[in-house]
DNA sequence: ATCCGACCAGACTCGTGAGTCCAATTCGGG
DNA sequence: CCCGAATTGGACTCACGAGTCTGGTCGGAT
């Protein structure tokens, strides 16, 4: 959760760290109100901080959103990246690897500081534009284009029969990515792991006919 | 645009109609700011009307969204459903019969007001989470739904595939609109006509290549 | 001609939230 | 042990927007 840079004497009893806990309730806040309805003073009660603590640090609202999303993101950009990197030809069952990949990033699609951040996103997405231009660009984009590297790999390896690996992963991720989105009704329903498994065989058996090699 | 249900004298200078000026102006001003901020009196002023024949007509600012959506909606989904109509086995290349469909579906999807209201919805998702349940539910499911039918078909004539006909449709579903996210982010940029053809293409290949009979 | 109902302009109430200010307090380092 | 920086609580200003009300206008039906 916290765990960032120097000084780390957690948020609760440390004269410093109110940085840090005000990002947290920040985000909290934001993503049960949205932007327009969260109010600083319930943002500086939820962190536990007087307002003009908040205003000491970031100066003013739209600084803190900004400071909590880009955070967020950050952390949700490196998880995914980790899922990707698992994607390494081992000789083995091509398949079993592909659904192991898939379920790895679909937990971190469906984990819920995941969810969250994304319906921020998409919620404040019309006062904000860049906010989402920044995660589809610098996120997003980043994890299809090492998905591409890695099956652009398995394709020299002989194990898959792509093309254009950045089309191919962009695919892969669409096969695996609405169906969660419909199944969670964007992250506000639970799924069981099973269906998440389910969604996940699917995709990779679909992409698996499509791009295997013959 | 307008075209409705019986006395259309249009907004301008007729008595009646003053509602569907109201709605449009509505979708507009919502479109454009966002529910939090839209005021009534802009929309009020962007429809050419007083703010208490707006609270003459619904009651209060919620009515008017939900009334709004809830057109925009019904008008979406019969586009939809006439797209997939489409989607009947004529014999011929089965191909270009998948890329004519999806090329109407993608237009249905990229089309202004179309892109509009999905932003508007995911906008005020938190705040009206049912509104979200509603167009998921009403619209995207019966699309789907649909889209299995002609599969279905398709399958038993021989021409696909296909043993389950609600994931496959999902799957096709997927291919096209992910991909039609992430290049027009969100229908904040324009896309070319090729640029649309060239994703429906990729679509239609891997669809096929995963489901044509053998 | 006249009455009714929809419409208009704009003023008004009321709540809410951003951002500021300040005097009192508390901690950390020298 | 003391100074200064960070923090605190709370009061305060200011702007904005929902919803109400009023007095008056206009068109159409009887």
């Amino acid at each position: 959760m916290s765990a960032v840079g120097a000084g780390d004497l957690t948020g609760s009893r440390g004269r410093i760290d109110k940085r840090q806990a005000i990002l947290d309730a920040a985000f909290a806040v934001f993503a049960r109100e949205g932007y327009a309805q969260a109010g600083v003073d319930a943002i500086a009660a939820e962190a536990g901080v007087a307002k003009a603590t908040v205003y000491n640090h970031f100066g003013d609202k739209e600084t803190v959103l900004r400071q909590t999303v880009g955070l967020l993101a950050e952390q949700a950009l490196a998880q995914n990246l980790a899922a990707v990197g698992r994607l390494t030809d081992t000789g083995g069952d091509l398949r079993a690897l592909l659904e192991d990949v898939g379920l790895s990033l679909a937990h971190c699609y469906c984990d819920e500081r995941s969810w969250t951040l994304r319906r921020l996103l998409l919620s404040e997405f019309s006062r904000f534009p860049d906010l989402l231009g920044l995660v589809f660009g610098q996120v997003n984009d980043r994890v299809i284009e090492a998905l591409a590297d890695r099956l652009a790999r398995l394709a020299l390896a002989g194990r898959l029969h792509v093309t254009d690996p950045v089309a191919a992963a962009e695919q892969f991720a669409a096969l695996l990515g609405s169906p969660l989105d419909k199944r969670t009704r964007l992250g506000t329903r639970d799924v069981s792991d099973e269906e998440i498994r389910a969604v996940v065989s699917a995709a990779a058996g679909t992409f698996l006919k499509a791009f295997a090699a013959p």
